[in-house]
DNA sequence: CTTACTTCCGTACTCGAGTACGGAGTCAAG
DNA sequence: CTTGACTCCGTACTCGAGTACGGAAGTAAG
């Protein structure tokens, strides 16, 4: 971290990193983020390279991992360890692709069942309803 | 309720419903199935129809309704009131349809990702890593 | 009738990702 | 030098969907 641009606030990282003080400090005691060292009877004072690590941790979060997984391949952060860091990738990949196809499921039974409700209106029992009462 | 199949223990309801005997009593506590009167220092007795309720809140779920919305579908499970249950649905089908576009651009940048670590491994700094770390 | 399994019931805990609170200390502008 | 905003820090709360625990009472099989 290069000192000489250690001058934010905590505040300051935060919104500069889109976030909540409070998810800042939360980051800090998951250790995902570690606590600057504070000048005596001073306030810790941040870098650019914090600000980094937090948009780090969202975009790795938007991408479908979760902070534990954010913790993994934060440990491969330097950029060299890229084997280990496409595993990660590969696996969090299949369970997007999972969820993906569980979602399509939920999205063709939940438009028939929609369509029918249209279609049948005004029939003694509702195809939605009635099609939950399967087991 | 037909009073004649009353004579399920809740064990025998959870098993029929293949859920757990907590998750009964915890749907009782959210006021999604009611409590059957027990006899004097007797035990619950529950019939189909509970059975019935049980694996309709399962169904409900796995099509992505929370357990609240099912509360709201169950007011409505006489099927008579098709155009609210018709309005849930679609409501609810517009929220995993944006899910599913949110899952689909995640599963194109991830598999993208994942193939440059694939392609250009032994590179100096790792493609996946790297992409992290933009805002 | 005994033994082993259930039920009953309330309370409390889990997990994940934060958010909220409150009092004391610090910083910056006027 | 005061005032208002910000920081520090620990603790506790939120939400959703359950799961776990533990002691007392009921039940079914032998």
């Amino acid at each position: 971290m290069d000192q000489k641009t250690d001058h934010l606030s905590i505040g300051a990282v935060a919104q500069a990193a889109s976030v909540n003080v409070e998810t800042i400090r939360f980051y800090q005691r998951k250790g995902l983020l570690k606590e600057p060292e504070k000048a005596y009877g001073s306030i810790r004072r941040y870098g650019e390279a914090d600000v980094a690590r937090v948009r780090f941790v969202k975009s790795a979060q938007r991408l479908g991992f979760s902070l534990d997984e954010v913790a993994g391949l934060l440990t491969l952060d330097d950029g060299t360890r890229c084997n280990q860091a496409r595993e990660l990738g590969q696996h969090k990949l299949a369970t997007v692709r999972a969820k993906l196809a569980d979602l399509q499921r939920i999205e063709a039974v939940l438009s028939v069942l929609v369509r029918d409700c249209n279609a049948r209106r005004g029939t003694v029992s509702c195809p939605l309803i009635a099609a939950l009462q399967q087991p």
